[in-house]
DNA sequence: ATGTCGATACTTTATCGA
């Protein structure tokens, strides 16, 4: 089964990039990112026309998550447990029922906290926690999950074009980049480096700058999987070439590919 | 070279967030 994470910067904006890239990778999971639109106002239809069954946390403006699955979604989560008092829309998660048993996906968009010097960066940091414990409770039920989304980190220096042009950056800090590794050596794998050779492998490029034609590109949409799902890892790409059409987004699909 | 987007509001241009 394929199970995706794209950041798609605005669903109203995007939706017809939005429904041909389904369209094309037929992906039985797509976790979305940045919808920017509230619940009510998401074009549900258009994504049950495809045959989805949907879970969004929609937030006016701003953030927001959805997931789309082919598969009955049998739990839905909209929080990240830990701060009753959060009010931002970055994360929901389901449970769907595989042959091999049941199968959670997180979908979460994890603050990009900059600038660092304000209360974003503590905020970000605070949201990271929260996920390790959330990926704590969920190990120690010995549960078979993956956690996808834009994590807004550069896990390493080679996951950008100019790592020292990022050393001050919320996304690429030290203090970013720990509390990844923390959460990373629980025993999860990430995805993407875990199926690849090569480096560098980008999934963002910003708009601005020419970005994209200097391939100025860095790597911060992961899929991480617990030890269970990482047994039933059996590939994972990077849609890249979306980001050459028409009113892109700058971020591409991420997914991977899992026995049954 | 802070060079681009998308959404919002007491809008038709400035702001915020990324």
């Amino acid at each position: 089964m394929k199970i995706a994470t794209w950041n798609i910067n605005g669903v109203k904006a995007r939706i017809d990039n939005v429904l041909a890239w389904l369209k094309e990778a037929q992906p039985d999971i797509a976790c979305l990112q940045e919808i920017k639109s509230v619940t009510e106002a998401f074009p549900a239809g258009a994504f049950e026309d495809l045959g989805y069954n949907l879970a969004v946390h929609g937030q006016k403006g701003f953030n927001g998550v959805a997931i789309l699955s082919k598969l009955p979604l049998d739990e839905v989560v909209e929080q990240l447990p830990g701060d009753d008092a959060d009010e931002q829309a970055r994360f929901v998660e389901c449970v769907v029922s595989t042959e091999n048993g049941a199968l959670r996906v997180c979908c979460l968009y994890l603050p990009n906290g900059n600038p660092p010097d304000t209360e974003k960066y503590p905020y970000k940091l605070g949201w990271m926690d929260r996920l390790q414990a959330r990926a704590e409770a969920l190990l120690a039920a010995e549960e078979t999950f993956v956690l996808a989304g834009d994590y807004n980190v550069i896990p390493e220096p080679e996951d950008c074009y100019a790592p020292n042009a990022w050393i001050d950056d919320a996304l690429f800090k030290p203090e970013t980049r720990a509390a990844y590794r923390r959460l990373v050596n629980l025993g999860l794998t990430d995805a993407v480096r875990a199926c690849s050779t090569q480096a560098p492998l980008y999934t963002f490029w910003d708009y601005q700058a020419g970005a994209w034609q200097k391939n100025n590109g860095i790597r911060i949409d992961h899929l991480l999987l617990s030890p269970r799902a990482a047994d039933r890892l059996r590939g994972a790409a990077i849609d890249r070439h979306v980001r050459a059409w028409e009113k892109p987004s700058d971020h591409v699909p991420v997914w991977i590919d899992l026995a049954a």
